[in-house]
DNA sequence: CATGAATGAGACTTCATTCAT
DNA sequence: GATGAATGAAGTCTCATTCAT
């Protein structure tokens, strides 16, 4: 036929169209994740993320209003894992130390099994007030957690709890953060801060 | 002729030596810091930093060579101050609980006058990183301060100072700056967090 | 269902191959050697070129690293298609005064069509250099090709071939450009530099 | 004395408070040939001009209108210099091979104690257009100047004056300059450069 | 005359986002 | 859904020029 000399017959197969991309929010994600820890919120473009996860820029904008909800994405995301995480472990009858020594382990092993991801989600809260969302940064969120831990079970040592539960938080971000850029062992670090939280916390 | 003089007496004023303007750099630098703390770093444009300081935009790059310069300086600046309020206090022959008390009353004293700068100063510290400069954040620089301080007099508890130093480097600038935003006293915040420190610190 | 399919037979046409725009490079480059000629290097932004294309500003950056990779490239585009021309009029085995007539008619000609492109590509050589490239200018250049020319065939004429090689593209360019502009006619031009040359160049 | 505290008494010699500058003008002009030569028009700020004479940058303007002014000033004085030296070498009644040589002895001469002034001011001489001024460039001129010079005492040997007087100004000033970039001598440069123009102008 | 702090138009470039295919 | 060429607002920084001293 004439259209043999002007067209082309493709063959798409089936498997090929039909699932070959099962998932690409799942890789926008994933790279949308490595880049924010690696760079930081401002140095990372969604063409950025597009390209890592081996998409167009455009797909981009097929799974995200734009760039400032995949980065909300991404802190979520990291946040519900963790919080998973800590409640997978958490013992409901146990004393002070073992809740902390618990807590610990969890954000420690977060924290090692995820590099950086604990410091972007926390420092960058602040680029998504704009919309009046998220105006808590992760890590103040956090630090509510622990207040309402301290709360509950054991005494509270007469302390303040809000205040106590944002120092704690704080203490814990930036010794995991530090520590493990400057190559500590992950047993020396709990090991460090869950006597220093214990004798902070237990009663005289 | 009159000039056949070959000598002339000329008195110059102490004061003297025409100034135009007392202080644009001064008053540029107050500016930056007020825009830096309000909106971060990525969010302030050198632009904004003149007009807030009365000046045009040219004469922003009278005074830093770019915009990373003048966030490192006023990073530097605001350490400087602190630190200089942090020695002023030091008493040197102090227990470790004066030793807290005194450090914490500087801090959060330094806290409440210039509020919010602490944070910015310290989240912000990655953006000076390209060159090679201020690698570590101010946060962390201030965390090795109190490992500093742990190791010598007193006492360092058993712990591994430097994870240590970190942890309460972290606890203090968390805790002040959000019970800054959340309202609460400054004594209750003293309060609390000295006793925090001096029970996680004291010997068993 | 429809999609049990596995196969599907899609035809794709000759023509094809989704082409928003036909060719955005091609207009910038015509665009950038239109206004590098009429205006030079440094009074031609690539706004200007970009709108000349009929683009946006931004189009201009996807084509060319930035304004002087853009301007090599026309530099380097008008020197290519300039010697084209002249390889293909080359005639081996000809005379002296043949290869001069040669060159000079495919050199006319090619001023004559493409007129200020080669004094445009000529003067403005020097602000390649930054990055080592380019450091002759294409007048240089072309000067050693002369020089090159007059070393093989013929006798040299017991010349430096290096410092008549320059002389002669100097003359051509001088000559045909200002020419050019005065509204001389092309045959008066080649009889003139072609009996100079002739002249200059044949044993004694 | 008491006025020690506040003044200080500061004997200004007479030389170098009447004399000092006598000449801030012609400072200004030196260290605008200097700049533009090495560097050319646009990459020659008035501040550098300026400082190179060793004078504030404000005192530029109390010499010249503007920058372009500036320039114009220098191609000038170039060319009277140039101008000068070739009219004082000029034998009126000498033949042609003696005006060559006689020209080109001054010019090479010029060319070698002024390193590259020749082709910065033939060069950049479009930028001055805008006022309508100095539409031709030096080299042009110069063209002008060889056309009007074949004319006069000898044959012309059937040229279009015009034509080759162009050509001649191009070869001389490609050949100078190059050359002397490329460290040829002096002598070398001269004999090729008298032979060539006086076999091209001689008479069949 | 001389100065240099100050100015702001405007240059170059980036990047979040759109949309025709 | 997927693509990536195209866009232009906006950012950073430069530089010719002015003017109070």
């Amino acid at each position: 036929m004439g259209r043999a000399v002007l067209g082309q017959v493709v063959i798409i197969e089936g498997e090929h169209n039909a699932r070959r991309k099962p998932d690409s929010l799942a890789r926008l994600k994933q790279a949308a994740r490595k880049l924010f820890v690696e760079r930081g919120f401002d140095a990372t473009r969604p063409q950025d993320i597009a390209r890592e996860a081996g998409l167009g820029h455009g797909t981009f904008y097929l799974h995200f209003a734009d760039k400032r909800a995949c980065f909300l994405s991404f802190v979520q995301e990291a946040r519900q894992e963790l919080d998973e995480q800590l409640h997978a472990r958490l013992v409901p009858g146990a004393g002070l130390e073992q809740r902390i020594t618990a807590m610990f382990g969890t954000i420690a092993e977060y924290a090692e099994s995820h590099p950086g991801v604990l410091r972007a989600a926390m420092t960058d809260g602040r680029v998504i007030d704009a919309e009046g969302v998220e105006a808590k940064s992760l890590l103040a969120l956090w630090g509510d957690d622990w207040a309402e831990a301290l709360r509950g079970p054991a005494k509270d040592g007469g302390y303040d709890t809000d205040i106590i539960g944002q120092a704690i938080a704080g203490a814990l971000c930036q010794a995991i953060c530090e520590t493990h850029q400057s190559g500590r062992s992950r047993e020396a670090l709990m090991k460090n801060l869950t006597r220093f939280l214990t004798r902070a916390l237990r009663p005289d």
